[in-house]
RNA sequence: CGCGGGGUGGAGCAGCUUGGUAGCUCGCCGGGCUCAUAACCCGGAGGUCGCAGGUUCAAAUCCUGCCCCCGCAA
């Protein structure tokens, strides 16, 4: 099929080669304009508009979509047979999802109708829920709320962290939107409404939300910690300073101390903090500054003793 | 020209303000102790202090330019 593809971030890169290895031809790719990105306020490319560039493919970065007619009339001469989106950064107005003659279909990272919006695997992990997956839904006006084709489950591992499982999802996502498409131009394929009475929404990620709480339960904490580890990374502040937590584990312990108080330094197994009820091992972190070293380098390098605090 | 912080043996840090012997906790190598050890004791190797210039009797330290890295902000 003809697939005009919309995306923008390295999620949606996934989705683009393998539709570029498949028997569809991306006639076309929409994506986020440049904006002035990172240290320097360096104009950067979208990682999607770079993939496309590779292979000749031509990019359309539109500043504003509804009501805007030139634009619009370029994707009907286009002629596309679909429109695929994959974490594209705006909702399509209804003029445009309705133009190719298959519409609109898209990829999301969960188990409709869960997690509609933004944040959907982040969600996922920090709410401890052990599974969680991706489903290729048609896209109608209300968000994340269209027919779902179909749906592929994945299991939140105890070692998962939001790097590994937004690859494993892109991957799966990947395939399966192929496996969609070519069912859908044979017409093998039907749509399922979603139950909206049990739709839940992921709102997305405040820089605040990094912030740790060492009252809560250790479990919630590591859950926060391996979710926000892209952005904004659990941060806690510690000799005034604001320190990133990267890694950690939960451990039993016995302790009377406080929550937040470093409890052991030990030079093989790192720093042990008190939380709300267990402990939790702090595996790799990062000091202003710095990149992220592990606990037992931080405990070397700033010479951290027991009974200094996390606050 | 968005704001700020860094680059010091293999790792993580200190030293720089107030120029003058390269420091700390580890790792590594050798030896010792030990039933044994990641523990302990003794000894040792390993650094053009990011790069290039400048000031100076003397620069890790002060000045200028460049490279790379980190955080914030977008």
């Amino acid at each position: 099929m003809r697939v005009l593809f919309w995306g923008t971030p390295e999620f949606a890169v996934y989705s683009l080669k393998a539709l570029l290895n498949s028997n569809h031809q991306v006639i076309a790719v929409v994506t986020q304009p440049d904006k002035p990105k990172g240290r320097g306020k360096k104009v950067l490319p979208t990682p999607v508009k770079e993939e496309a560039l590779k292979h000749n493919i031509p990019v359309y970065q539109p500043e504003k979509l509804k009501g805007n007619e030139e634009f619009i009339n370029l994707i009907k001469d286009l002629n596309p047979d679909i429109s695929v989106v994959v974490a594209y950064g705006k909702i399509l107005p209804e003029e445009i999802i309705n133009i190719p003659k298959y519409k609109t279909i898209n990829v999301h990272a969960s188990l409709l109708p869960l997690y509609r919006g933004a944040a959907p695997i982040q969600r996922a992990i920090m709410d401890g829920m052990d599974k969680t997956g991706v489903c290729i839904m048609e896209i109608v006006k209300e968000l994340d709320a269209g027919d779902v084709y179909e749906c592929r489950e994945i299991n939140i591992e105890e070692s998962d962290d939001i790097i590994s499982l937004h690859e494993k999802l892109a991957t799966v996502g990947a395939n399966l939107l192929i496996e969609v498409l070519d069912k859908i131009e044979k017409n093998e394929i039907s749509k399922t409404p979603q139950d909206h009475s049990k739709s839940t929404y992921a709102k997305p990620i405040e820089k605040s939300e990094g912030k740790i709480d060492w009252s809560k339960p250790a479990k919630d904490i590591f859950n926060q910690i391996r979710a926000l580890k892209i952005w904004p990374k659990a941060y806690t502040t510690f000799r005034e300073e604001e320190v990133k937590i990267l890694d950690s584990k939960v451990i039993e312990c016995n302790t009377d101390a406080k929550p937040g108080e470093i409890v052991k330094v030990d030079d093989k197994l790192g720093i042990v903090v008190t939380t709300g009820d267990k402990c939790l091992l702090i595996k790799l972190l990062q000091f202003p500054n710095g990149k992220p070293i592990t606990s037992q380098d931080a405990i070397r390098g700033y010479k951290i003793k027991v009974g200094e605090k996390f606050e």
